[in-house]
DNA sequence: TGATCCCGCCAACGT
DNA sequence: ACGTTGGCGGGATCA
């Protein structure tokens, strides 16, 4: 249609970007452009804005100029524009806005110019989805990519319909060290090595069909299904998520995050991200289309990240040509980087295998034990437990955990380090800062282990790449994931990862196919140590590989094989139907129509909101630490929130409101110290845990390990009968019943030490009741002198079959999961070159 | 051309 | 029955 493109696309004529010329457009051709709302000022100049605008092109910037200029007179331009169209005979089209000024990319600053980067609690930081759209002049459409990919990173979470809750960057530290650590776990960069290798291959050595097959079935294992990497305090929102199938951008955008993160020069190029991604249908023909596909989609998200300014697009120069890729330049994220938080972040995986965790799914497998071992099929029956779960989640609403800043020091996004400093040993890095502020003596016990660990760390260090894969196996650390994770085992695997100094701690729920089981063993791989990270010269089996990568900023990276073109032979092409009905205009039509009528429709429920199943302990971002190291004024916005309901997914719906579970003592935020995993069908298939014992604790139990596991526990020993809220005993101070909410106030100095001891007092609680094996006792909050500091545990807890309702302390590690580390891999060297564009 | 990726159809899902 | 989400891929643009 539009045969012609005015070259001059950007004429003065296009104040594209806002709403102005929507007149014409409305007239001409595309009847489903909705908005015609001229509401200009979408992006009311905001400071912010320009400077992200002008940031992001100066052509823009110009353009925007032009806009402001010619504002008032913007009409009557129109109008002549209009008429020299006409007259030119070219349609209107000319006056559309080039394709660029539509780009998801200047979209999405756009949006994010509206919202502050790190906002306070006081704001009303909600997102409402046709304000947006309508300000923005575009489709509903657009904006879901956009927030899906920033729910991704938890900048942003589902409250309800059309609403979302706007967090910022706030999380975003939290959220890369999550990442990063699943994609540790998932062996991404490994996956990324064989890829590459892969890719190779089939442009070298065709012949090779060995090599090809070991390829193959390792990457195989690696099946990457659908996993919402969740943050405490916002599973349910990934709950939400997982109901659909999820293919979604939320997770892909988690993975490519990863991607990212686990690969030693930071750079990944889409075509390997997306074959990645994919899942690993590699095996079977590499379906172009499918890739195809996924490509398209990840150029969404990385329009979307690139605008966040977490990566940026290069170019990777190798003999076969030159390829586009992507750096990260987001900020270094360390697996242990100095927070006051503990999170705890759990991994759903809703994919067919495994659904989204809860609970019930979890029983039903062990009940109905997978066929495969990989790839067990849900039971029918149990997709409607399935859902109603799912359903419940959705639901509930999170507790609006207010943004937090995440370290006193740093917000939550900060590249915590100079880049140079990140080429010191985190460990260095941690002792000296702990040191400046007295660590606790706890603390630092706790730390040890895994200070060790996160010295091996490969990812943790650029320069010192540490080539001591096997020292992770040695180095047992708190978080690992249980060494006895079994293999291969169809139940989803629970891996308790920490990180103690950071305080950052999770748990990550694996599908057996991911969990990390020990790799070392695949022949196909060439581990091999590196003597250092920086070595390019490595060999590799494939000596015209040789090559060197090479990167503008001279980065210290490890050679990679940047594969080129596809590789496979010739797909049948892709069957596309071409069944193209026309209803989208009526549509879109109806959606202008009720956009103004939805603008005023959307209410939040914040009357009453409940927390999933299997959360009654809500992991939110306060924690003592940042608390203290908040004014008050923030410390009270950060607690402030709407009556919130808990319920537990045992008993039901605990009438509980915030304030209630405050009155007990047993405010969320004292809980979240307390990493406490709870997994009864995991643990049972893990062969060390075993235990007749587990299975007493009744099926209906199995829940999703998390914060809920308080709740859980108690009810469980029968401390508090299940149905009831609390349990009344000596340890808790007042009994919380009332369903009806109340108004809280947090801001109370007291809080914290009154949550302290409410923790404490828990502790003590199940130490009494025997739940806890020891470890309890040990493990108390500290009262952050120092907020920045305050964060506190190092502990991680599980239950364990030892009885059915026995909790006992991970031992500061486990295994070695990540007895691999990328770097030690060894791959393809080509020349690479990177530019930036 | 191939790389990008906008656009919007339409299905899954929610209410 | 309609609204919300968002997977998906055709095909327009860009380089």
């Amino acid at each position: 249609r539009s045969v012609l493109k005015t070259p001059l696309k950007q004429e003065a004529t296009s104040p594209s970007v806002l709403a102005e010329i929507q007149p014409d457009r409305q007239s001409l051709t595309t009847p489903p452009k909705p908005k015609e709302t001229p509401p200009p000022e979408p992006w009311t100049p905001t400071s912010n804005l320009k400077m992200l605008i002008s940031a992001a092109s100066p052509e823009i910037r110009s353009r925007e100029q032009r806009r402001e200029q010619s504002n008032n007179t913007s009409k009557v331009l129109q109008a002549k524009h209009c008429l020299q169209e006409h007259v030119l005979g070219d349609e209107y089209q000319k006056s559309q806005p080039s394709r660029k000024e539509k780009s998801l990319g200047l979209l999405c600053h756009k949006f994010l110019a509206r919202y502050p980067a790190y906002p306070t609690t006081s704001e009303n930081n909600y997102i409402c989805l046709d304000e947006v759209a309508e300000e923005l002049n575009v489709e509903r459409r657009r904006i879901y990519d956009i927030l899906n990919v920033l729910e991704s990173l938890h900048m942003v979470s589902h409250l309800a319909k059309n609403r979302y809750a706007w967090h910022g960057r706030h999380h975003l530290s939290k959220t890369l060290q999550a990442l990063k650590k699943v994609g540790e776990k998932k062996k991404y960069s490994q996956q990324i090595q064989m890829t590459k290798k892969r890719e190779y291959e089939r442009e070298f050595d065709h012949n090779d069909e060995k090599n090809e097959e070991k390829a193959r079935s390792f990457g195989s294992t690696k099946h990457s299904e659908m996993c919402f990497v969740e943050l405490p305090g916002m599973e349910f929102r990934a709950a939400s998520v997982n109901s659909r199938k999820d293919k979604s951008l939320r997770v892909m955008s988690q993975k490519f995050v990863m991607l990212f993160l686990v690969s030693t020069p930071q750079i990944v190029s889409l075509e390997v991200a997306a074959k990645i991604l994919t899942g690993e249908e590699q095996l079977e023909d590499l379906d172009k289309s499918k890739l195809k596909t996924k490509i398209r989609r990840l150029y969404d998200i990385a329009n979307v990240l690139s605008s966040l300014q977490l990566i940026k697009k290069v170019h990777v120069t190798e003999e076969r040509g030159k390829k586009t890729a992507f750096k990260w330049t987001g900020p270094e994220v360390l697996p242990n980087t100095p927070d006051t938080n503990l999170a705890t972040i759990s991994m759903t995986c809703p994919s067919p295998n495994s659904e989204s965790i809860p609970s019930k799914e979890q029983c039903s497998k062990n009940l109905f034990p997978s066929r495969g071992k990989q790839n067990f099929t849900r039971h029918p029956s149990l997709t409607q437990l399935v859902k109603s779960t799912e359903n419940d989640r959705r639901k509930v609403q999170s507790a609006p955990t207010s943004p937090v800043k995440i370290s006193a020091s740093t917000d939550g996004n900060l590249p915590a380090f100079p880049s140079k400093m990140a080429q010191v040993p985190a460990i260095t890095k941690h002792q000296l800062e702990r040191q400046s502020k007295k660590e606790k003596e706890m603390k630092m016990k706790f730390s040890r282990s895994v200070l060790e660990c996160n010295l091996s760390l490969p990812q943790t260090v650029t320069k010192t790449e540490a080539p001591c894969s096997s020292a992770h196996s040695q180095h047992p650390a708190l978080s690992q994931p249980l060494g006895v994770c079994p293999p291969d085992h169809s139940s989803v695997s629970p891996v308790i990862l920490s990180q103690p100094h950071s305080g950052v701690s999770y748990a990550v729920y694996l599908h057996p196919s991911q969990a990390p089981t020990v790799t070392t063993y695949n022949p196909s791989f060439m581990v091999q140590p590196l003597p250092h990270a920086n070595v390019t010269g490595i060999k590799n089996m494939n000596p015209k590989l040789l090559n060197k990568i090479t990167t503008e900023e001279g980065d210290n990276q490890i050679a990679t094989d940047e594969p080129t073109k596809s590789f496979t032979a010739k797909e049948r092409p892709p069957i596309k139907s071409e069944t193209v009905s026309r209803r989208g205009l009526k549509r879109s039509q109806a959606l202008q129509e009720n956009n103004v009528i939805k603008k005023y429709k959307r209410s939040f429920d914040t009357s009453l909101t409940f927390f999933p199943s299997g959360y009654l302990i809500p992991l939110t971002q306060c924690t003592h630490g940042s608390k203290a190291s908040f004014p008050d004024k923030e410390k009270a916005g950060l607690c402030s929130l709407q009556h919130t309901t808990y319920s537990s997914p045992i008993a039901g719906v605990i009438p509980m409101t915030r304030s209630e579970l405050k009155a007990v003592n047993i405010p969320a935020f004292q809980i979240t110290p307390l990493n406490i995993m709870l997994s009864p069908t995991s643990i049972a298939t893990a062969p060390v845990l075993r235990n007749s014992c587990l299975n007493s604790s009744n099926t209906s139990s199995a829940q999703n390990p998390s914060s809920s596991f308080l709740n859980f526990t108690l009810q469980h020993v029968r401390l508090i009968p299940a149905g009831v809220q609390v349990p009344a005993d000596p340890f808790l101070q007042h009994m919380p019943v009332s369903s009806q909410s109340e108004n809280v106030n947090h801001s109370s100095e007291n809080t914290n030490l009154q949550e302290v001891k409410a923790s404490e007092n828990i502790l003590q609680l199940l130490d009494c009741a025997g739940l806890s094996g020891n470890n309890f006792s040990s493990f108390q909050p500290s009262v952050p002198k120092e907020p920045q500091e305050s964060q506190t545990v190092t502990e991680n807890f599980f239950l364990t079959p030892g009885g059915p309702n026995r909790v006992s302390s991970l031992p500061a590690n486990s295994d070695g999961t990540d007895r691999i580390s990328q770097g030690t891999l060894y791959i393809p060297q080509q020349k690479l070159e990177v530019s930036e564009d």
